[in-house]
DNA sequence: TCAAAAGTGTTCGAATTACACCCATGG
DNA sequence: CCATGGGTGTAATTCGAACACTTTTGA
């Protein structure tokens, strides 16, 4: 443990994976870069951590002034640091990743960055470690979403339950049996049942739920597991 | 997003939350800290990130000048970033947390950092927001030993399953049914039963078992439970 | 010989899976 | 009136918790 003296100050940022699902598709939002080095590429939303700041307000902020929202689930990553992770001079990156319904976030994107959703599976390459990051989130994602009912925070106030299944399925790239799945996520207690159906996709309809908040709240952290063992 | 110019540099500093098992209790390693401010209080082993250094190489040098070990197990745990954490300046800090078996390590001790090993549940009262990294911590290492032969990183090479038994009702302050939790461990297929039986606690003596390291690193990611659920 | 820890076997109920089948309805 | 996705019912199986019982051996 050495002293303060002679320490190598360094920059620090954050970068946002920001993952959104649209009722179909998992996707993930990028801008445009518009300062160099690698302007016009794509790239994570990102920013430098003021003085005042602490990271989780940074990253809250970089998060809401791109997209207008505040109340998002938002989780810190982990940290990339290499040394030549930036070429412009040694910069420390914070990765965070966002859950976002994507219907609720349109109409209030700033445009100023050049915003663009991509589906996860047609993403551009990223500048420097970013596509590092965006792997690093995806694996994590899956993991917690395996064992909490993460995925929850992708969907939108009313949904239903093939919406939810299908959303499994595009994590975790699997297909689900529907008859367990409808029974799985019911027997877990979290939904409520709405009156109104959904008939986009069927001519029966399929009933909409929302969240039961209180419960979704209270067994957050309980473990769940809606991938079946067999299923890699 | 911001340019280059005009940014806020801070100092990263790396802190190691060091867990060890003496084949009774689970101790954390700290350090009398001999610089000011908080000069002779307990400390987490820490450090600054070099110039030229990875966050990862910087902690696993922390790790390597303090324990004279290599290949521990560490992993990054989260930033604490605060802007008021360290009082002398702002300061960034990234946790890692380490496992070690404590009989590896007792010689190697470099004593000019004044380290200790604490029981985990006397442990004195730490500086800055170290209290917080150890807690973070604890909780995450329960978390993810919930799910995967983790606390093996603790254990000598060779060990009997009553130890293992003893290590995880010690990290998750649960009784476990010595009966049920030899089969799910031999079930789990890790083990490599040797010839060598340890005396030391009990008359008929218990088999040493070493881990199989190649079913082990394959199987590291998947999951394996040894909690029974009712136990929170 | 007996106390105490190590380890095996057995039972029972809950949870998981696979799959047959019914429901509602727009074209 | 039938194809299509939504949803219920049920049998077969596995898994986990509880617990009776055997084995070993030093004191």
């Amino acid at each position: 443990m050495t002293g303060y003296t002679e320490k190598n100050r360094m920059l620090i940022a954050v970068d946002c994976i920001i993952f959104g699902f649209d009722g179909e598709t998992v996707k993930i939002l990028l801008i445009k870069r518009d300062i160099e080095p690698e302007k016009d590429k794509w790239s994570l939303m990102g920013g430098f951590v003021q003085a005042g700041e602490s990271i989780d307000e940074a990253a809250q902020n970089i998060l809401t002034s791109l997209t207008g929202l505040n109340g998002v689930y938002l989780e810190q990553l982990r940290v990339f640091g290499n040394p030549d992770r930036d070429p412009v001079e040694r910069t420390v990156s914070v990765a965070y990743f966002a859950l976002i319904d994507i219907n609720k976030y349109k109409k209030q994107l700033n445009h100023r960055f050049h915003a663009e959703w991509f589906p996860i599976k047609e993403k551009p390459p990223l500048i420097f470690d970013h596509e590092e990051m965006v792997e690093t989130a995806k694996t994590y994602v899956r993991y917690k979403a395996a064992h909490h009912p993460l995925l929850f925070e992708l969907l939108p106030k009313k949904f239903t339950i093939p919406q939810v299944q299908s959303l499994y399925e595009g994590i975790f790239n699997i297909q689900l049996d529907n008859r367990n799945f409808i029974r799985k996520l019911t027997a877990a207690n979290l939904l409520i049942k709405l009156d109104e159906k959904d008939k986009l996709n069927s001519k029966k309809g399929a009933f909409y739920f929302k969240l039961d908040k209180k419960r979704y709240k209270t067994n957050f952290p309980n473990l769940l597991s809606f991938i079946p063992k067999g299923s890699k």
